[in-house]
DNA sequence: GTGTTTGTTATCAA
DNA sequence: CTTGATAACAAACA
């Protein structure tokens, strides 16, 4: 599931490999997940290039040479956003980059064999031979071209402080907990709140700052607030630094699996034994999501 | 056929 | 106003 940690990824490799590169050709192959509408999309970003990739929550913004429109992609549970130069070539049933193989990557790290594959639903062509696939199982995602006045509005409605902001201090974040009663899963994954955190981080977080998922998020005590802050910081930047978690859909721009899966102490990690105290990892339904957590730690 | 997986939005009830 | 629960979206898997 694309996070904070897996978009940011994906934003950071897309920005070294496309931009500034003339637009080509679309090829939209799942019309309802383009909007407004599939002959608006083609004709306003048909020739144009993107100039900055930015990043608000799970959301990527790219801006668009023209400064007129901007094409928000969403990758909702399972979409993947692979780029593939002109120098890709087919090994082994799989589409690589040789120099990414060289590099000492095997092949066990790519999934999704050929592209275009059937769960593509766009594919963007650059000028120089390079293409963007857009790829979704189970179409959730979108592709979006809006307007400054509806970029503005979409950020400012559904975006709350990004975690790894300078602006996000332990004092703006104990503010928000303060207003909010309802538990502090619910809680940290409203995107309206804290943006980026998804089911995965939000259960690794709390089970790391040792709070169980079911508090209220106005009963954390001071303390509390501040080892959920530090590891909310610690978390996402490891998560970052290993190019994030692949528990089933997600790949980076190359096509490659997230290395964070291996430091994962409770998502899916069920009747397994807690790293602090030895104990089974418990699961319960909360906020209608799976929810892993420590019994004995989370208290 | 049933239940489960989840990001996000919509809807309804309390 | 808040919250919580549920369905919807869609596809795969056990």
């Amino acid at each position: 599931m694309p996070e904070l940690p897996e978009v940011e990824t994906v934003r950071r490799d897309l920005i070294s490999r496309l931009l500034n590169q003339r637009i080509n050709k679309i090829d939209i192959r799942a019309p309802k997940m383009i909007k407004p509408s599939v002959l608006f999309f083609k004709k306003n970003l048909t020739g144009k290039s993107i100039t900055t990739l930015d990043r608000r929550g799970k959301l990527l913004v790219a801006t668009l040479s023209g400064q007129r429109y901007w094409l928000l992609l969403h990758l909702k549970m399972t979409g993947q956003l692979i780029y593939q130069d002109k120098f890709y070539q087919i090994v082994g049933g799989h589409s690589l980059l040789n120099k990414t193989i060289t590099k000492g990557q095997t092949l066990e790290n790519f999934i999704g064999g050929n592209l275009p594959n059937k769960y593509t639903c766009a594919i963007i062509n650059f000028q120089g031979g390079g293409r963007l696939f857009f790829n979704d199982l189970r179409r959730f995602g979108y592709l979006r071209l809006v307007d400054r006045e509806e970029l503005t509005t979409i950020i400012k409605n559904n975006y709350g402080p990004e975690p790894l902001d300078k602006e996000f201090t332990v004092a703006v974040f104990k503010k928000a907990l303060q207003r909010h009663s309802k538990n502090i899963k619910a809680t940290l994954l409203d995107q309206k709140i804290i943006a980026g955190l998804g089911n995965i981080y939000v259960d690794e977080v709390l089970w790391a700052a040792r709070i169980n998922p079911k508090r209220s998020a106005i009963s954390l005590e001071t303390s509390e607030i501040n080892a959920l802050w530090r590891s909310i910081r610690v978390i996402l930047k490891k998560a970052i630094k290993y190019r994030g978690t692949t528990f089933s859909d997600y790949v980076d721009s190359f096509g490659r699996r997230g290395g964070f899966s291996r430091f994962l102490k409770v998502y899916g990690r069920v009747r397994q034994a807690c790293a602090y105290c030895g104990g089974p990892i418990a699961k319960l339904k909360l906020a209608g999501r799976g929810t892993h957590y420590c019994p004995r730690c989370q208290v």
